[in-house]
RNA sequence: GGGCCUUUAGCUCAGCGGUUUAGAGCGCUCGCCUCACACGCGAGAGGUCGUAGGUUCAAAUCCUACAAGGCCCACCA
């Protein structure tokens, strides 16, 4: 109903006429592949709840939604499917093998995104969009160019962490580090004299990785170690090779570690790459693609590495070259995506020169004009970007954007690598394109602008409309996990791109972990599915007790049965409508046929007191989702509406039994409700649509999810004070009935005696002249006979009359004069304390011209009501005195 | 090796630029199928705020050190 209505569209002509403000969120897009997991349903919960509060404000709202094509996922996933039919992706060749993926996402890709709108997902659909589809294609060739152009990406041949089950090139960002049983071997290489015969002197060296032996070129040693300073300038025999290379001195090497000496093997180390480099050593490679050895490789050629790996162990002991092997713990770099143990390893890459990009990324954090929350977020950013390498972009895989690329075809059918042409669109005949493909995120950092047409111009020659209404967008919400992969990428490119930063706040959720604070996963099976959730607790309970965990920047342990709290609230608010809807007239569709009519205004003293509290709570909840405090804003709500309105208002107010409650009253409860709704509705958009229907007959198209914020209502402080001090006698009355075993039943005779603090402090509340007051009492607390004696006496007390007995009580905490003077003087001292450092707050400059508006004029209330409150206390004292 | 985070009730956690009696949910105890709701109602028990110092009229909150747990980054072969 809500998409058919057209509810969540945003028209860009209403922002740029001026007639409203913009709030807009970028979805970030899950993976074609991905099946809706906690993760999402959590940042989906904080994004929607933050899109339908703006949406209700009178914001022109956008939530862009979409898909990623998650290059290597989606590969593996595909293939792995055409395997199970028998089919090999190299066998039928690229064009076949996009047929497929292509086909394969027409069928599944929609996945993810219907099972996000199962959980009420308010985006507009129309703007959806895939990194692959034609716009985002476009921008994303157009931008390579642009880099090309500005001198921003090269081609070169490095040390790159390759991947050899995928085969393919991954960022660092995409390797993890694990920590490996291996061993660390101590192996001898032969000195060599200036003739190439063997000294018989040995230079032991340590080693974890002794399949590279092959293709070492030197053994480093420290420049200050004196065991080894003859030897620098000779040179070793490579065992198993034969090869000699020379000792070299380098400042790196670490003395005391292993045998102080260092075996150099740049083609497979990126210290040794680094050390090659200084020294002017050559690169070797004896690596093939898939992780096998290569004709280098002498007698290993052809060998798996791992299996070279203990096959060269072995003959370094048969050569009595292996001095030792120790257990050891070694750091094991592998894939994120596959588990294969990552090869450094030298190959040509594109990359993107990344320092001119982050230099503006971090200016923009440090002038606020990015702001992180929580706040700390921003030390985790500062540090990558300011030892921010380089970024390999290419990536040989099939599935992706094509490298913009062309190299042209020599006669014999080759490629000229060196002559090649950036280009969006072919040169032209006799010209190939580069067979890589781009890295995923180099579609995805341009997400929050080339999601609105960017780099499209309108027809005179500026932004699209969309662009122009919608860009910058106002929150990015994701966790910090992709903080480097993506939001520091997007705001570099935002900045480089369109001259400003992409979105003014970030939002940085905690984790989903499971109950013992393990990370949820599929291969230990700890996972809680938020769509079994949905089924079992209903789609609103699980986007409420999301809400209610998401305390800033936590991470969350999660436990299914935490569920049920959002349900039992779902459940609460439903039955709460029945109090009073249940007199509404209805047609058989259970929809109300006769409006109520306006809310009246509020009469009686629940009545104020009930739209003070909603109008507090309005604000509260306001206050709180200003500063990204979701779990605040949602026990904000929660509390007003099973705390106050349920087990209060609803209880003081609700017909007798057999009664049915005034036309007025109806009315009352019915706007009261609308309100509640509107309130709520936010945090659980179907029960409080549901109900929305059931209070009035309403024209098509006035859905709640369309409707207005609570509009302010008129408060009624004293009225507030009074029906709070109601609460409190029904209270005290009900624990002098608990703890005396009344029988619930049982009616009780109360006898009190109001004390003069009451009236002395602003409490104004002659419970003795006020009938509704002492109705409340009466139905609250079991209460038949209520004798009120208004001021005179100290001594309170009520007194329980039940059965033979006559039990007299005193009210606790209210009696004794001296201990209350003592009280009130204490409190008066407090108060001031507090009021001193208030105003100081006050009559600090920094905080004033820093701090949020809000929180100042906090600041100046709290201020205000500490002087009311310690005038009304003096006044109390004197008056005791 | 650097950096960050956490430590508050039996459990999971709030507590925000220091100030009233440190709160919630779950669990627990007692009493209730009271005509919206037992997915509920009423009343309760339960806390040396990790430890030790310091600043302050005042500290769970600010500072220092320590302890325990977790995370991120980094080229000890």
């Amino acid at each position: 109903y809500w998409e058919a209505a057209g509810v969540f569209h945003a028209d860009p002509e209403r922002v740029l006429s001026g007639e409203r403000q913009p709030f807009v969120i970028p979805m970030p897009p899950p993976n074609v592949t991905g099946r809706l997991h906690m993760g999402h349903a959590l940042q989906d919960t904080v994004q929607d709840l933050l899109v339908r509060f703006h949406r209700a404000r009178g914001f022109e709202t956008l939530w862009i939604p979409g898909t990623d094509h998650a290059g290597i996922a989606t590969q593996n996933v595909v293939e792995r499917d055409l395997r199970a039919r028998g089919i090999e992706r190299k066998a039928i060749g690229r064009d076949a093998f996009l047929e497929h993926v292509w086909s394969w996402k027409a069928e599944y890709g929609g996945a993810i995104l219907e099972q996000k709108r199962r959980l009420g997902d308010s985006c507009d659909w129309r703007f959806e969009r895939f990194t692959m589809d034609d716009g985002l294609s476009r921008a994303v060739q157009h931008t390579f160019v642009t880099l090309y152009e500005q001198g921003l990406i090269y081609r070169g041949d490095y040390l790159v962490n390759w991947d050899p089950d995928n085969q393919t090139v991954l960022s660092n960002e995409e390797v993890d580090t694990v920590e490996r049983n291996g061993s660390l071997w101590t192996v001898r290489y032969p000195v060599v004299d200036a003739a190439g015969q063997d000294t018989g002197e040995f230079l032991r060296v340590a080693t974890t990785r002794p399949e590279t032996i092959p293709a070492d070129v030197a053994v480093a040693v420290h420049p200050d170690d004196a065991r080894f300073t003859h030897l620098v300038g000779q040179s070793v025999r490579v065992p198993t090779t034969d090869r000699l290379v020379p000792v070299v001195a380098d400042d790196v090497i670490k003395m005391d570690f292993g045998a102080g000496a260092l075996k150099v093997t740049p083609g497979h180390s990126e210290i040794d790459f680094e050390i090659g480099k200084r020294h002017n050593l050559p690169v070797l490679s004896i690596l093939n693609a898939d992780g096998s050895l290569n004709e280098l490789a002498g007698a290993y050629a052809g060998l798996d590495r791992f299996v070279a790996k203990k096959q060269i162990v072995k003959d370094l002991d048969a050569l009595g070259l292996l001095e030792r092997t120790e257990d050891y713990v070694v750091q094991t770099p592998v894939s994120s995506r596959s588990g294969a143990v990552i090869e450094p390893l030298i190959s040509p890459q594109w990359y993107v020169s990344m320092k001119p990009l982050a230099e503006p990324a971090i200016a923009a954090v440090k002038d606020g004009t990015v702001r992180f929350h929580p706040e700390r977020w921003q030390n985790e950013y500062f540090r990558w970007l300011d030892d921010v390498r380089d970024w390999p972009v290419s990536r040989q895989l099939w599935w992706g954007h094509r490298i913009p690329v062309w190299y042209p075809t020599r006669a014999d059918g080759t490629r000229d690598e060196a002559a090649f042409v950036v280009s969006v669109d072919s040169p032209g005949q006799g010209f190939v394109q580069d067979d890589d493909t781009l890295d995923t995120w180099f579609s995805s950092w341009l997400w929050p602008f080339a999601t609105l047409g960017w780099p499209e111009t309108a027809q005179d020659g500026g932004p699209m409309p969309a662009m122009k209404a919608f860009y910058p967008a106002s929150v990015l919400v994701s966790a910090h996990d992709i903080l480097f992969f993506w939001i520091a990428r997007m705001i570099m490119a935002g900045l480089h791109f369109t001259g400003e930063a992409p979105f003014r706040d970030v939002f940085i959720t905690g984790m989903v972990k499971d109950k013992q604070g393990r990370k949820m996963s599929k291969s230990v099976g700890n996972g809680i599915d938020p769509l079994d959730m949905a089924d079992q607790y209903g789609a609103d309970a699980v986007r409420f007790t999301l809400a209610t965990l998401c305390a800033q920047g936590q991470d969350i342990k999660l436990d299914a049965s935490g569920f049920e709290g959002g349900r039992n609230f779902a459940n609460k608010l439903w039955n709460a409508f029945n109090v009073f809807g249940r007199f509404l007239d209805t047609d058989d569709a259970a929809h109300p046929t006769t409006d109520v009519g306006p809310s009246p205004a509020p009469e009686s003293l629940a009545e104020r007191w009930v739209v003070t509290r909603l109008s507090e709570t309005v604000t509260a909840v306001e206050e709180a989702l200003a500063k990204y405090r979701m779990s605040e804003a949602a026990q904000t709500v929660y509390d007003f509406v099973w705390g106050d309105v349920c087990d209060w208002f609803l209880e003081v107010s609700k017909p007798a039994p057999g009664e049915a409650p005034d036309a007025r009253s109806l009315a009352f409860s019915v706007g009261l409700y609308e309100d509640v709704l509107r309130l709520v509705h936010p945090f659980m958009p179907f029960v409080t649509e549901e109900l929305w229907w059931k209070l009035r007959p309403r024209p098509a198209g006035d859905a709640l999810a369309a409707a207005a914020w609570p509009a302010p209502r008129e408060t009624f402080p004293e009225d507030a004070a009074a029906f709070a001090l109601v609460q409190g006698v029904v209270t005290e009355i009900r624990q002098i009935r608990a703890k005396y075993n009344v029988p619930p039943g049982k009616k009780i005779s109360a006898h009190l005696t109001a004390i003069t603090t009451w009236e002395a402090s602003g409490l104004a509340v002659d419970i003795g002249s006020s009938s509704e007051a002492q109705a409340y009492i009466r139905r609250m607390a079991g209460v038949d006979e209520l004798t009120v004696m208004a001021g005179g006496s100290f001594a309170a007390s009520a007194t329980a009359v039940f059965g033979q007995i006559d039990i007299v009580v005193p009210l606790e905490g209210m009696i004794d004069l001296d201990a209350e003077r003592a009280r009130l003087a204490k409190e008066i001292d407090a108060k001031r304390g507090f009021l001193r450092s208030v105003e100081g707050k006050l009559s600090n400059e920094t905080f004033v011209s820093r701090a949020p508006e809000a929180v100042v004029a906090t600041e100046r209330q709290k201020a205000a009501d500490a002087a009311a409150q310690i005038a009304a206390l003096e006044a109390t004292l004197a008056d005791l005195g």
